[in-house]
DNA sequence: GGGCAATTGTTTCTTGGTTGACAATCTGGC
DNA sequence: GCCAGATTGTCAACCAAGAAACAATTGCCC
């Protein structure tokens, strides 16, 4: 038997190793669901940005706002927009597009929202509210918030 | 203008999109981590996994551990063996190969491994040690554990 | 005004990863 | 014994995302 770096992780490695658990298994969860409609979370994201926002913002932000690139941020629009929920808008710069959620788009995200909200709720549920807040407070503390 | 969902997202929700905010942050970082030594943080978790235990395992195992495909488990163990971290070792059920972690294997572990730790400690930094253990209880809570 | 740096969107290439098919092998019921 | 069904590892095809290069455009500083 080779010999093994014995291994007793801290505190803060096991909660370290949990995050990254449970953000992963999220994630997957969040993708099947949206599978379902031909989406990716991302593209969902997208979606959601828009139609929180009032104002038609440019790709870049998008890219900025969901730590994604530019260049993927082009391919979830050409996606969203071939699927007419996502228009582009030409701009004072030129270099810019704007991106507007259509009535398409909103009209999905209304009859969709529910059944996605309804799921993180279910997700959540093995813990209490007073639970859920300060599991809340805590991760903003992690992020800097 | 179009008609927008009035969205006030629930407890539930924000705080499960805080959990996949810090899990994508998490996995990003411990992805470039990894990369300072030609790995991706899933090969370092095939090694881990093989320190962590006493008897050589089937890549079936190995899968199942870390929720990756059989196949993805193929092309991880390809690297490590060829980086000689590790060794595919037949046994009775001829369908299986075991793999085992090497000397040099273990070598890389242990001088990994504080690094590793350290870096872990310091992400967790901004919570106390008490937060710390609030945290990974209701993180086990919600992994059902 | 003229030029240089910065920004934007796109394209191309690469990379991890999953899915599905496959052959080889094992197991359990008869 | 033997055959149907499950498991295992691998391979090919595909997919989402990132990185780098690029052209178009803008803004700033002199």
């Amino acid at each position: 038997m080779t010999k093994r770096v014995k291994i007793t992780p801290s505190v803060a490695e096991q909660t370290l190793i949990r995050l990254m658990r449970v953000g992963d298994r999220l994630w997957r969860e969040s993708d099947e669901r949206f599978n379902q409609w031909g989406l990716t979370d991302n593209h969902y994201n997208v979606l959601r940005i828009l139609n929180g926002i009032s104002e038609p913002i440019s790709q870049a932000e998008i890219g900025r706002k969901m730590l994604s690139s530019r260049a993927n941020v082009t391919k979830l629009v050409d996606v969203l927009e071939q699927r007419k929920f996502v228009k582009r808008l030409s701009c004072g710069d030129r270099r810019v597009n704007l991106v507007e959620l259509t009535e398409d788009g909103a009209k999905f995200i209304e009859e969709t929202l529910s059944a996605v909200v309804g799921a993180a709720n279910e997700q959540m549920t093995p813990l209490t509210r007073d639970e859920q807040k300060t599991l809340f407070a805590l991760l903003g503390k992690l992020l800097g918030e």
